[in-house]
Parts: structure tokens; sequence; C-alpha cells
DNA sequence: TCATTCTGTAATTCTGTTTATTACAGTACA
DNA sequence: TGTACTGTAATAAACAGAATTACAGAATGA
């Protein structure tokens, strides 16, 4: 995971979690996590997208989760941001000349799938209701 | 991990494995991994500094493994790339105002800590000797 | 001894990515 | 029908990573 997007999609569904059933408005929640609004709906169009949220339009507008929190794996949620490779964004050119050169992306491929699993194995294990419930008011 | 920095440190550590006992040079380490050759010294430099691999200044020189490949754990080259947090990178200043913004970071350390682990708990099996063996001339 | 070929590092520039901002159409409510 | 939202595109600003340039210092060997 290259990127900051793990913990702001954890970050609006633990104040969803923890506002059940209420619409929060994109305002509200960059507001929390000092981000721009923009990120924020950004971040719910993806969410949503994965069947995670789901959004009211126009005035008293807003999001709130689409299923239960104990029903929402931490993986639904990395699975959900997840783009590029774990560790390092292979995004290099190796010299196809050099026998290790020509061969590491495929070992390397096959390294992090083998971490990633391990990852996702954790991340199976807690559900976003586990997450929020640490929260003290 | 946030950046590239692990796949070039590994890049450079199978280099030597495979040749053993002989010093390689920066441009020809670079020539391999086709990037330029200040940054492998920058990354063997801090390879060297977690007694990795040693290094010979001036004319023919160059640098080789520290010890042998099969003393090198997988987990020894993540420490030592290391410096971020595995997810995001946690550079967010949440809303102190807000219970949940408040108290998000704590949670956040606690989870990555734990999938850390289980990350670490895999490198730890895996020598760069092992590595190094999948390669084929 | 001295030219050569390396490393070690700092400083700077270049480039790509991420985030913020602006703008505005569309939707729902009251 | 005005207000308050979402959804989304386009642009600008900020930042991080990598390349490049530059050069001092070290080892070699002619």
């Amino acid at each position: 995971m290259n990127n900051a997007r793990f913990p702001i999609s954890l970050h609006i569904l633990t104040l969803m979690a923890r506002n059940k059933g209420v619409l929060l408005s994109s305002e509200h929640i960059a507001g929390s996590i000092n981000i721009n609004p923009v990120l924020v709906r950004k971040e719910i169009s993806n969410l949503r997208n994965n069947g995670l949220v789901e959004s009211k339009e126009g005035k008293n507008g807003g999001s709130t989760l689409a299923k239960p929190a104990s029903d929402i794996q931490l993986s639904d949620i990395y699975h959900a941001v997840q783009q590029a490779s774990l560790l390092g964004n292979s995004r290099n050119h190796p010299n196809p000349a050099c026998s290790v050169g020509r061969q590491i992306n495929v070992h390397l491929d096959n390294l992090y799938q083998e971490i990633e699993g391990a990852l996702l194995r954790k991340l199976d294990k807690m559900t976003l209701e586990d997450f929020s419930a640490q929260f003290e008011d």
C-alpha cells in the first residue's frame, strides 16, 4: 500500500460505524480527518463502488454504511483501496541483458504475493465493528 | 513500505550473492537495475551501515557481501530500508476535537504493528541465499 | 609520484504523484 | 424555488523520489 488511502477510508468508515444510520456529509467527515472534502467524496465514491457505503444526494444528504460494521472485514477495506503492490511499486525496468535483472520481477512478485497473503489473513480476522469499538467517546 | 528501496536493495544484494567475493562497482550494479549509480551508492551506504555489505574505495574498488548470503534474512533487508510505517505514512493530522480523530492514530499504529509482525515472520523465514538460488544463469 | 578509477556525499534539478482548490451540474428537501 | 448537499472534472500547488552534476578522498599501478 503506497498511499494514505487505507487510513483515510478506515477513518471514514469508523465515523460511520459510530454514527449508525446517520447520514454524514463530506464536509463533516473532512473536518474530522482534516483533509479536503473533495478527497473525502472521492474515497466515498470508491467505497460505494465496493458496496461498503451508500450515499444520498441533495439537501440533508450524506453517506452511511451499506451494511452492519460487523459484516465489514478490514480486508474488505484493504481490497477497496488497494491498487499497487504492497512493497515498492515495481515501476522498475531492470536490464534484461542481465540474468538477475531479467528474472527479478518474477521473484519479487512471488515474494510480495506470499507476504500479502499473510497480511490479508490478519485483516480478515478483524471487523470494522471490532476496530471502532476500541474508541472511547 | 512506501518506496522502491526494498526491491532496489534486494536487487543489489542478489547481485552480490551471485558474485561471491567479487567487488561490484556501483556503475555495474546500476546498469543491472537501470537506475543512477549515485542512488546505488546511497543504498549501499545504508546497507553498509546495517552490516550487510562492505566496500572498498579507490581504483578496482566496489562492494560485496559482509557475510554469507545464508546468514542474511530478508527481514534484515526490510529493517535496513524500513523507515515509515507499512500502510500509509501517517502524515495525517486529524482533528483532536473529534473523538475519532483524536484516537485514530493510536489504533492505526497498533493495527500496523500487528500486521508488520505477520510480515516479518514471513521475511524471517527466507534468506538471501534462498532468494538468489531461484535465479537461473 | 601521478594519472586513473573508484567511492562517498552534498547540492541541485527534474519528474511524477498526491492533495488542495475551484467550478459547476445534478439532486433532494422544505 | 432557494438551499444544501453529492458527483465529478479540471487545474494548481505541494511534495517526494530520482537523476544529475560536482567534487573531494582513497586505492591502485604504471
